[in-house]
This record gives C-alpha cells, sequence and structure tokens, in this order.
DNA sequence: CTAATAGTGTCTCTTAGACACTATAAA
DNA sequence: TTTATAGTGTCTAAGAGACACTATTAG
C-alpha cells in the first residue's frame, strides 16, 4: 500500500484581474526558477503550497500576490482545482486555482517579472492556465449578472455610471442605466458618500461599498426551514 | 528553500446523495484503518490520491465510490477544495471535495462497512465533513432551483409528477404543477418515450433524459461575442 | 443660451405564480 | 358514476427592458 512512490506535488494558481483603460487584464508573473518547466515564460502566478507557512491553501494564495505582484488583501475566492499526471512536467499535481480582483487604482505596476495582459489578447498560456484563466473568467461573469462582485473592480468611490461602466466592460456589453440603478439599490450594497462629482454635466452622486453585512451568515442547520 | 518538511496530503471526499422514501440521504462509510484518525467512525466516502492509478482527482473519486460504495458512474462533479494544517491530525492536508448522485433504484445496500443516513439527521462528522456536506447540500440546492440537476436523483424513466416530487424533496417544498412543466420544458432535457403509467388516475405521460447534446460545449474564445 | 451628463417616470413585454378547469383512467 | 390523478388554459401580479423626459452643472 504504502509505497515508495513521489507524492503528488499541491500548488495554487491565482488569476488576478483588474481592469486597465476600459479592458480587462490579468496578471501574469515570469517564472524565475531555470530549474523549473516554461523557465522565463509568463503564467498564472502560482507557488507550490508550504505547510510550514500557511494556514489553509487560501493562505497561499495571499502569500504568492503578496510576494509575485506585492499585494496585500485583495477580494479573493477559491475557483477550482486542477489536477492529474498531465498537467506538469514534473510529476502528478494538483493546482487549487483562486481568482482575485483588485481596483485598478491599487492594481500594481509593472516589472521585469510581473505585468498585465489584456484577456482578449491572450492566446496560451503554459501549463493548463488557459484553461484556468477561461473557467474564472466564467466565473467572474455568471456572478456579474447576480451580484456585486465587480464592486472589487472599482475603486474606492465612483458615481453609478463609472460603476455600470465596470459591469458594462466585464460583461462585454452595454446595460440600460435605469435598470442597472434597480438591480444595485435591491443589492443593497452601496452607500452614498453624500458627496458630488462632476464629469461635465450634472454632478453625479459619489457612493462607497456599504460594509459587510457579517451577521447574514446563518445557517447554522444542513436542512432548510 | 527544498527543506526536509513532510508534503501536504493529497485527499478526495466525496458527499454521495440519494433519495431515500422521500428523504435525501448521504451515503457513509466507516473508517477501516486502524492506523488512522477516527478509527471505525462513519465519515463520507474518500481516499487519498494515488497518482500511479489515477489519471485526475475526478478519477480518485471515482475510485472511491467504486471501491467504499461498488458504484459504477454516477453523476460527479467538483465541489471545492477544504485544506490547512489543522483538518486532518496526520498533517498539513488537502481535500479535493465531489458531490455526487445517484437514484434510488442503483443505490447501494448498506454493509458493515457502508450506510445511508439521513441528511436531515446527520449533527456531526470527524474532520471537516460536516462543513462539506453542508457545502454540498447548498450547491445541490442551489443548482436545482436553475437546472435539470435532480435529474440524476430520478430513475431512468419517471412521470413529470414523480419529478417534481424528487425536485420537492432536494427544495424541501412544494412545487406547482403548471410551472414545473414549464421549467422542464424550458430547460429541454426531457424525451417523452411515448409510455403510459397509471398511479389509480389518468395515467401519466412517462419521460427519460434526453441524451446529453455534447455540441454545446463551444466558446473556443476566452471574450464574448 | 447650449451642451453634456445624471437621474426619474412610466409604458410595455415577459415571466412566474395561482388556480380553476378539462381529460382519462380504475373501481 | 365516483374518485383519483394528469395535464392545460388563462388570469394576474411582479419583474425587466426600453426610452423619453426632467434636472443640474459648465461654459
Amino acid at each position: 500500500m504504502n509505497t515508495n512512490q513521489p507524492a503528488p506535488l499541491l500548488m495554487v494558481d491565482v488569476v488576478l484581474l483588474t481592469l486597465v483603460d476600459g479592458h480587462l487584464h490579468a496578471g501574469l508573473a515570469r517564472r524565475q526558477n531555470p530549474a523549473e518547466p516554461f523557465f522565463n515564460a509568463w503564467t498564472l502566478p502560482g507557488g507550490m503550497v508550504r505547510p510550514a507557512e500557511d494556514q489553509d491553501a487560501e493562505d497561499t494564495a495571499r502569500r504568492v500576490l503578496r510576494d509575485k505582484a506585492g499585494l496585500a488583501s485583495p477580494y479573493l475566492e477559491q475557483l477550482a482545482t486542477f489536477s492529474g499526471a498531465a498537467r506538469d512536467s514534473r510529476g502528478w499535481s494538483a493546482s487549487i486555482a483562486y481568482y482575485a480582483l483588485v481596483p485598478a487604482d491599487v492594481a500594481p505596476a509593472g516589472t521585469e517579472f510581473f505585468r498585465w495582459a489584456d484577456v482578449a489578447g491572450i492566446r496560451s498560456l503554459p501549463f493548463d492556465h488557459t484553461q484556468i484563466l477561461r473557467a474564472a473568467l466564467e466565473r467572474v461573469r455568471s456572478k456579474t449578472s447576480y451580484s456585486a462582485l465587480p464592486l472589487h473592480l472599482a475603486p474606492a468611490d465612483f458615481t453609478m455610471a463609472q460603476l455600470r461602466t465596470v459591469y458594462e466592460q466585464v460583461l462585454g456589453g452595454a446595460l440600460d442605466p435605469r435598470g442597472f440603478e434597480r438591480r444595485m439599490a435591491e443589492l443593497d450594497v452601496l452607500e452614498a458618500t453624500g458627496e458630488l462629482r462632476s464629469a461635465g454635466g450634472k454632478p453625479a452622486r459619489v457612493y462607497r461599498r456599504k460594509p459587510e453585512r457579517t451577521g447574514a451568515q446563518l445557517a447554522p442547520s444542513l436542512v432548510p426551514r
């Protein structure tokens, strides 16, 4: 039973998304270890789980974002786990994939080892990273249509028109201003700062994210009602 | 960098669900290894990934279901990965969790090492399995409200009323027959066998699942439209 | 004043729930 | 004919899109 097979590799990869002048961009990191596959290639930022340092895989993801992109505390959510014998030449591996969203004004600048790439222009990435990226985009677009997820791509405060633009850029199509306002009101995640901001016409109300409603997590039972 | 830390454990746990006379039940396996934690306790069926045998983690899940429940090819989908230093006393571990659905007429009978437990009656499970079970139920209920997922809990053929009952049991509430028929028609996943079946009144049309539309998987680009 | 952008009123079309009504079998 | 279950027609209320109209600033 307990043969001397090498243990499977366990890593974390992160799809880091932001909006760079109106287009969704993904953060890519250049692989710096000559001993590893795809040396010098641009891939999703990732790294091996370090049991001694990381409390859990989400910790690994945060460490990776800190080390490769200098990011402190972006919105972060688990996506799915990609595994198998074939996806990495070093052997059987599993990558717990996360996606993260950051507003443009917090997004780190490019360096020799980090850059932003327009997702529309990304043709293929090493490993199965294209597939991971595709899954992340699908998830983000799907959650965008019924949630406040894209708020995390917007700056700290914004006008309704700016936020609508963010949604439009994620979804790739125009949204009706009336319907958008209604939907945001229902979600009940915004609050007006009271400030006004003008962009050449009538000044718009400025909003920010409401503080999280932590009490919403009830559900102590496994069965409904 | 490459210290002699023990590698993290990589395992798969499966939330196996079926309907036993009108109630959602989860399949539990008794832990048989005296050297492992929770010996003799009932837990979600699971097992270590075996790189030599398993092509990927889904393979592991299928092997676990085959070995612990004698199941051939149930509906199987990845749920999420649960990881951390604290969840297993043997050390840092990651469990890639799946959920599986089987119709009652295919569900294996109980043995000394396998049994069905009404999810409404499950109070707590070893490890973080309660949390995994809760996440699976949440996912299944949520997908039920907009998809054909519960079809996989129904027998090979069924009347509309029977299928509606399955949905009601998963969701825990009554559904309007008219609306249910409309929704099923829109989903376009059923076909009438032509057969009729009586349960004391007017005989009902018998349906079965349409063969999967494999061509539906298009989306070659990362961007919409 | 005009131009530009913000924000609202409201009409309509679609969808979803409710529920009564018809249909078809067994006893 | 009665009873039981299947299945349909259709009314209505709520939701979502469309779009015109009002509001408020700059220049």
